[in-house]
RNA sequence: GCGCAUGUGGCGUAAUUGGCAGCCGCGCCAGACUUAGGAUCUGGUGCCGAAAGGCGUGGGGGUUCGAGUCCCUCCAUGCGCACCA
């Protein structure tokens, strides 16, 4: 019988599950391997193909690895809370836990339908009060926890309050830690409760925020992009907050070093690179002149610091009130409070513009003693460094544009070019010698900044610094569908919910809004407190929090006593092959990373980084299709039914509109719309209900100005569509649905199709019309194992026990080989085509042996498994083929023993001469000298040179 | 502006170490069969040329007996960062 796809699929499905042939069991016995997805967001719209992309690969090499007999460990869950249920919630005023609840079941329909290996017994539910439990557990942790700068790891705040309480803290707590004195056992409960925030890894402090109004909630950095949020893109702007944030900046040295240990794509290591963003400097402080303090600076470039012209400030600074003069103080102020108006995204597009004020006062040159004016500019920013700098404007480009706006002096104190005019632009490049520095004079600058340093030690004007650009993460979010923060108030204080008391499961509310007084949701609860006494915190968590530690979840998940047991830990350890999207390069994979390293310092895990190795699939775009129209006469609005469509690929006023990609029909190269897909659409889309084909005659008759252009036209008894490869969207019209190609071609010609398109990290387009070359890869698989009758279609099983061929053992055995070093390099799109060319060389031969068909079905069944499994099964199997060994290549089947040398002359390869393996150079040479052609080619020439690379190439030079 | 990728037939791509460029598939062309199908099978298909032959991996230059692969330079596309002192 033909290959009957959907029977067997679904036969093979449902015996999988009944059997529970992927779940996993500690063994330690064997050698473990962790394979591991990122976890969707099930989001309303269900899966496209491009979300599967990266299952598949990960799936493939699961499958791999069980059968070259590893303990896999390979999982799947779902990433629950987040802002479309809510905002959903917010419209409907449905529970978000039953919408998504609802997409959950989708998108688990959909991923059982592509055969997955997943445990599903280990899933986790990041929204399932179980599974929440523990990230509030996590969270206690961390706020139970302080980060001691001379052991380099995260300790108990234990350990803190005992250096408070007999005086050592000094000696640890230097620099900007220094909490200046402290007497600890006369402290009010309050204060030293206040002080302990300051240290805490997480912890509550007024900090300016990224707020959305639109979403009514904070943002971190990397949910907002240009200004507007990532989710919804709706305008952010800053503000001041009592904030729960996380000090994942303890950690940005060991975030940073670690990198060099973990196998991750570089772009990502260079991502997270810049987002930490470490700089080397100083920090000084220049005394104000004729008022009590200084100006406390970070410099990256201390050896310029004789080329200081003056001071700037950030409008933000808390300077600004202080030391502004009488005289200035209207114009700083009105500076000061427009540049608090203006939102991030102003003052981004308006980066090139100089503004700035001055604020009357001055500030001392530590060395020259010479007078600084200090200004006002909000190209500093507020958030980096100390707020304020030393402005160089001779090697400086943003201090030297500041300068010339405001005429202010610009001093050389670094050698460059001698054409060079400082006056014309900044010289900011790290080299040359210092000239007009005093003690400096002479020194390169690559040891004028040590230089500086240490003098400016020495001087008590500062010291040397590391600064990075990475910030501590805000952690509340003003915002229902996410995990509670595990915190309660006593007389303001924020205080631990006990560990008996987890979790604090997420309350009922009767709306998913902010308060009359804008509080977040949770204020709404009734008789939400904690031990009927005291307030709970009302912000949730982000949705990043529930991810941070999934992956150690999976290792036990049904645990109840912790968030998994030791030996489950011990056992598996860490991911050992992680896939997912680059987007998540700066944040859930910073995130993770940070926890991990967290737990780990706690004693809790054994290992620092969460995955050894990370694969970024690329994205499957999607082809939009676009159709010239115009409008009709009688509208002037753009909406489908207010246009006519005609037929031409290049539109007369520029004007095309998009076509859901399911009503193109693909025809010789071009995309078309016919008329019985326009009445189809007409029928499911309202949007379209008007909407006719045109002439262009009739274009012309409607409307005269196109009477001209009448040519470029024909008549359209259908038309011509355009296209664009784009990101897969909804509302792109281009999304395709795995559901729709299962139906058609079946799960394993999906998983062979998307493996063969390319490979795994590259973006590329999906291109339903190549399909059909997997489809019949698979038939003419199936055909392999059978013979068709005289004179019938009928197809018979047909698989002897009679030994191979020389020839059909060194196909078998050549494939193996291949797609073995295919799988181990995670080129899956060429194992595909080794497949194809190993069926259809084996189909050349009409080998029907088994000793080469039944390693053949093991080998395919990482990517194809059903097709293989049903195989396994009539070749006489009774356990599963995920049972089986991976065939092992043995080169005796395929080494050759003659090779076809391309014999070139000038490196242009003219023809091909068989010569054995075994001979010597001189003896190939020999051979090739000897050839009849060879002498025709050189036509009596001596060749100057002949390179002969054994077993490769002979190349005549003449 | 800075950083990181990527550029190969009409299309998706292959070439693992500097050694026959274009494997595999789509599409296309020609043919066979005919239960007339968007089915199956056979052959062909980088470009120019009737052929011999020539030209070809974004452009230009270089190293080498030999370059898709290494180096320099320019261009294009994508992604990331973007007043980070």
């Amino acid at each position: 019988m033909e290959y009957d796809f959907r029977e067997i699929e679904k036969k093979w499905q449902a015996w999988w599950k009944e059997n529970q042939v992927y779940k996993t069991i500690e063994d330690p016995t064997r050698p473990k391997y962790y394979v591991l997805d990122m976890f969707p967001y099930p989001s309303g719209a269900g899966l496209h193909v491009g979300h599967p992309l990266g299952y598949i690969a990960s799936d493939i090499y699961a499958r791999y690895k069980r059968l070259k007999g590893f303990n896999l460990l390979h999982p799947m869950g779902f990433d629950a809370f987040g802002l479309p249920a809510e905002q959903y919630a917010i419209q409907t005023g449905q529970h978000p836990a039953r919408t998504t609840a609802e997409n959950i079941a989708r998108y688990r329909h959909q991923l059982d339908r592509i055969g997955f290996s997943f445990d599903w017994s280990r899933e986790v539910r990041t929204c399932d009060p179980s599974y929440y439990k523990w990230t509030q557990w996590i969270f206690l942790q961390l706020f139970n926890s302080w980060y001691n700068p001379v052991t380099d790891k995260a300790e108990s705040v234990d350990s803190l309050v005992t250096l408070f309480r007999n005086g050592s803290y000094r000696e640890v707590l230097t620099g900007n830690l220094n909490p200046g004195d402290i007497d600890w056992e006369n402290m009010t409960e309050a204060g030293q409760q206040e002080l302990l925030l300051r240290y805490r890894l997480a912890y509550i402090s007024e900090a300016t925020v990224n707020w959305c109004p639109k979403l009514g909630t904070v943002l971190a950095n990397e949910e907002v992009k240009d200004g507007f949020s990532e989710r919804g893109g709706y305008p952010v702007e800053r503000k001041r907050m009592r904030q729960w944030s996380l000090r994942i900046t303890a950690y940005a040295e060991r975030l940073l070093t670690d990198l060099q240990e973990i196998d991750w794509p570089e772009s990502i290591k260079e991502q997270q690179r810049n987002w930490i963003g470490r700089s080397e400097g100083a920090l000084v402080t220049f005394q104000l002149k004729d008022l009590k303090g200084g100006i406390k600076i970070f410099t990256t470039r201390p050896d310029t610091i004789f080329g200081v012209s003056f001071m700037t400030l950030s409008p933000e600074h808390e300077l600004v009130d202080e030391i502004t003069t009488l005289q200035q103080k209207a114009q700083v102020d009105e500076y000061v409070m427009s540049a608090r108006n203006r939102s991030d995204r102003e003052r981004m597009s308006e980066v090139k513009k100089v503004t700035g004020v001055f604020t009357g006062a001055y500030a001392i040159h530590p060395f020259t003693g010479a007078s600084l004016p200090v200004w006002i500019g909000d190209y500093v920013l507020p958030g980096y460094g100390t707020g304020a700098v030393m402005s160089v404007p001779g090697h400086d480009e943003r201090d030297h544009a500041f300068a010339i706006e405001f005429g202010l002096p610009v001093v050389q104190v670094i050698k460059g070019p001698d054409e060079w005019d400082i006056r014309e632009k900044s010289y900011d490049v790290k080299s040359g010698k210092c000239i007009n520095s005093d003690f400096l004079n002479g020194l390169d600058v690559q040891d004028a900044i040590p230089a500086a340093i240490r003098k400016i030690e020495a001087d008590g004007l500062g010291s040397g610094k590391i600064q990075y650009r990475l910030r501590d993460a805000v952690f509340g979010r003003q915002r229902y569908w996410g995990e509670p923060i595990p915190v309660f108030y006593k007389d303001h204080i924020p205080c631990a919910v006990a560990d008996k008391d987890l979790p604090v499961v997420l309350p009922e509310v009767d709306k998913y809004l902010p308060t009359e007084d804008g509080e977040p949701p949770l204020a709404r609860a009734k008789d939400w407190r904690y031990n009927g006494l005291f307030d709970f915190e009302t912000t949730t968590m982000p949705g990043w929090a529930g991810s941070s530690w999934y992956y150690l979840r999976y290792m036990d998940p049904g645990n109840q006593e912790a968030f998994a047991s030791a030996e489950s830990l011990n056992y598996w350890r860490q991911v050992d092959l992680y896939i997912g999207g680059a987007e998540h390069a700066t944040g859930h994979l910073l995130y993770v990373r940070f926890w991990t390293k967290f737990l780990y310092d706690r004693g809790y895990i054994p290992v620092g980084e969460p995955a050894k190795k990370l694969i970024n699939q690329g994205m499957i775009q999607g082809m939009s299709m676009f159709c010239s129209f115009v409008r009709r006469p009688d509208t002037t609005n753009n909406t489908p039914d207010g246009v006519f469509l005609y037929d031409t690929p290049s539109p007369i006023e520029g004007d095309v509109m998009r076509i859901p990609y399911e009503f193109a029909e693909f025809e010789n190269g071009k995309y078309f719309l016919t008329r019985e897909k326009l009445k189809q659409l007409k029928e499911e889309n309202i949007l379209f209900r008007d909407v006719e084909f045109i002439s262009g005659k009739d274009i012309a008759s409607m409307n005269p100005v196109y009477a001209g252009r009448l040519r470029e036209l024909r008549n359209p008894g259908r038309v011509e569509l355009q296209y664009e490869v784009e990101k897969m969207s909804k509302s792109k019209w281009n999304v395709i649905n795995p559901d729709s190609i299962i139906d058609k071609f079946g799960a394993d010609c999906l998983r062979l199709y998307e493996m063969f398109l390319g490979p795994l990290e590259l973006s590329k387009p999906w291109n339903t019309n190549g399909i059909n070359g997997t489809a019949n890869f698979i038939r003419k698989l199936w055909k392999l194992y059978h013979t068709t009758g005289e004179g019938s279609r009928e197809m018979q099983w047909s698989v002897t026990d009679e030994e191979p061929s020389r020839e059909e053992w060194k196909i078998l055995h050549k494939t193996i080989k291949k797609v073995t070093d295919d799988i181990e390099r995670f080129s899956f799109n060429t194992s595909v085509s080794n497949f194809m060319i190993c069926v259809n060389e084996l189909t050349e031969l009409r080998c029907n042996k088994r000793a080469v068909l039944e390693p053949l079905a093991v080998l395919v069944s990482p990517y194809a498994p059903h097709i293989a499994e049903e195989l396994w099964e009539k070749l006489g199997h009774s356990t599963s083929i995920t049972r089986a060994s991976f065939p092992v290549a043995r080169e005796e089947f395929f080494v050759e023993d003659v090779f076809a040398y391309p014999i070139s002359v000038n490196g242009k390869t003219k023809f091909n001469l068989p010569i054995a393996l075994t001979l010597t150079r001189d003896e190939i040479e020999r051979e090739v000298m000897l050839a009849e052609e060879v002498r025709k080619l050189l036509a009596g020439k001596t060749p100057k040179k002949v390179v002969v690379v054994p077993g490769r190439i002979v190349n005549i030079v003449v």
